[in-house]
DNA sequence: CTATTTACGTCAACTATATTGACATAAATC
DNA sequence: GATTTATGTCAATATAGTTGACGTAAATAG
């Protein structure tokens, strides 16, 4: 891949967007929203592709993933949190679970406070696993923070925290305040 | 919702990065690229639950959006080409396109100068819903683009286009060149 | 003009991820 | 003691994807 390429590619609807953005008529156009659509699906694609290779070794899913991360981000997570995170049936929940917990990536422990409660922990080969996954997919962030001029950089994070429904921020927000960084001491 | 709690809460990592951006040490650490990634996670959920509401009112799942989304942006694109786009097998595109083609919102014309190719046109009732589709994540996008500093704007463009894969961006540079604006006259 | 390749369709079996609905159990709470 | 809560589980079903094998018509190469 050419050096110079890459970068004249880096400008889809952000050439007009500058244009716009120093003259002061800084518009959304419906013609921009829709290419953000777009933008959005492939980024996405690619984003979520770099993991499933890693955890196709495994023979473990997309849905091992969520589970696994979230456990490995905040460790002693309970089933009713998880759910409210991931937004499926806790029978959905319950297959992949099981899987992981068989498979020795996380365990289960009974609440202490409340002993019907299971608070899930990853395992050290549970949280290898993970920091694995988040190193695949921090790299990509990573670098596309380093291709990004560094005013754009806090953008990023802002745009994305905009995007979720106004009535989950509170809760996302929670989350990443009690979320621990990933790749601690295992 | 609290207005002022809304604008509060737009600032995850942000704070932070602002201030390192301000300090001139604009450096992006894996603490930030974690929660980069959960923030896209985030992001994505919400971004495709809008449109699965209106699907489910016409028996479509979020396969029939994509195709028909593509087919509305690039009227005449080949089974092929669809396939490039989406990757996925043509026999997985088949089920969902044959639904489409039955309930008639696409249609397909044989290939003018290669009569094995189909090509694959909205028809006003596919243009129709996929206009209503993109109006709900068009809205989405115009107020979050709304909500966020001007300055701030262009640079959600430029992320999302570095999210993708080096080795993809022609091709999808090549798709936003050729694409309609959707909505055009039915 | 025959041979091969290409663009596409299709049958079948299978996997992964989700759903709804019903029922079970143990611990907490009223 | 009755009820609610946190979780597990069985069963049936839907959606979206996969691999593999085979078919067919049209374009193209020899």
């Amino acid at each position: 891949m050419n050096e110079l390429l890459t970068r004249k590619l880096v400008e889809p609807g952000a050439v007009a967007a500058w244009r716009r953005a120093a003259a002061e008529t800084a518009a959304t156009s419906d013609a921009d929203a829709l290419e953000l659509v777009e933008l959005f699906f492939f980024a996405y694609r690619d984003f979520v592709g770099d993991a499933d290779r890693l955890l196709g070794n495994f023979g473990f899913g997309r849905a091992h993933h969520r589970v696994l991360h979230f456990v490995n981000r905040r460790p002693g997570l309970t089933i009713a949190a998880l759910l409210d995170i991931l937004r499926i049936t806790k029978q959905s929940l319950n297959r992949v679970l099981k899987q992981l917990l068989e498979a020795g990536f996380v365990e289960a422990r009974a609440g202490v406070v409340d002993r019907r409660q299971r608070l899930l922990y990853p395992t050290p080969q549970g949280t290898k696993l993970a920091r694995d996954l988040a190193a695949l997919q921090s790299a990509r962030f990573l670098k596309v923070m380093d291709e990004l001029p560094p005013a754009a950089r806090g953008a990023a994070s802002q745009f994305l925290f905009a995007m979720i429904d106004p009535d989950e921020r509170a809760r996302v927000r929670a989350h990443l305040a009690c979320a621990k960084t990933a790749g601690e001491a295992p």
